[in-house]
DNA sequence: GCGACAG
DNA sequence: ATCTTGTCGC
């Protein structure tokens, strides 16, 4: 069924979601808090998380929410949580977290529980860090609420503070050179919100990287630019590709549905569990 | 009416 | 985010 979520929030809701921005933004740690995050090659650095929502076409509630983790340096999938989700509230620019972030924390929470020992050191986020409306995107928030070290990726430029997507961006774009080439986004204040990083050598489109809690912005591009075997880094492309997968498992896929009404005895999932647990654990 | 718009 | 196959290039 198909269900639709609400259009736009009232003015006041929007207000309270502004006020928790700007409550939570004051715990935001904009430095390296962790010894591998200071180190030239990362060493220390084991296990490296990815989160994403995918979502069902014809439906605005309906999404499958997923948590990855990867081994570091070989970005081998340890971990794998894929879980179907109704969201509530709609997509808002500017406050993604409200309709996402509550689904991350759910999955970590029970990787906390489950297999505390995967736990990732870092989580790369789909969306933005500092480089937002209010300073405070997704990744930020959702680094306050897990306490993890969090990056914010986007895949195209949030147009905030003075930030323009213009010619002269583009022209910067097509300086870049190699993958790991970088060029700094400032806001108007004249502080860098994030990097534009080119993610590999033949990637036309760079990734804006942004600080999301207890990371640098420097450690954070470096560590973005080492999670990546193409233009999307391991972690968060995984997530994306599990996720959508899982819901092509579960209703889409050519053929008669999987579980026609009144068949299929209850709850049990056909293909090992509710969240896809563990497969093709690494090495 | 026109432009903006992370996912 | 999603709608979508083949096609051009290394």
């Amino acid at each position: 069924m198909a269900r639709e979520v609400a259009g736009r929030p009232p003015e006041e809701t929007l207000s309270l979601w502004k006020r928790e921005q700007a409550l939570l933004k004051g715990r935001v740690v904009d430095r390296d808090t962790e010894a591998w995050q200071r180190d030239p090659a990362f060493s220390g650095l084991r296990r490296v998380g990815g989160v994403d929502v995918s979502f069902v076409k014809g439906d605005s509630v309906s999404a499958c929410a997923s948590l990855v983790v990867l081994s570091y340096p070989e970005l081998e999938v340890l971990y794998e949580d894929c879980r179907m989700v109704s969201l509530t509230a709609p997509y808002v620019s500017g406050f993604l977290a409200f309709r996402e972030v509550p689904f991350l924390v759910d999955a970590v929470r029970r990787l906390r529980e489950k297999e505390p020992h995967l736990m990732p050191q870092v989580l790369l986020v789909d969306g933005n860090g500092v480089l937002h409306h209010r300073g405070f995107g997704v990744a930020c928030h959702l680094g306050i609420l897990t306490d993890l070290p969090c990056i914010g990726v986007a895949k195209k430029l949030l147009q905030v503070d003075g930030l323009e997507n213009n010619a002269l961006h583009k022209e910067k774009i097509r300086l870049l050179q190699a993958g790991g080439d970088t060029f700094p986004l400032m806001g108007g204040s004249g502080a860098i919100l994030g990097m534009a990083l080119k993610s590999h050598d033949h990637s036309t489109k760079p990734l804006y990287v942004s600080v999301g809690h207890k990371m640098s912005l420097e450690a954070a591009v470096r560590l973005t630019r080492g999670c990546c075997r193409f233009r999307i880094p391991e972690p968060v492309r995984q997530a994306d590709i599990r996720s959508r997968d899982y819901i092509r498992r579960t209703l889409g896929g050519p053929g008669p549905p999987r579980t026609r009404a009144g068949e299929e005895p209850e709850g049990a999932e056909t293909r090992g569990g509710p969240q896809g647990r563990l497969r093709r654990a690494g090495r």
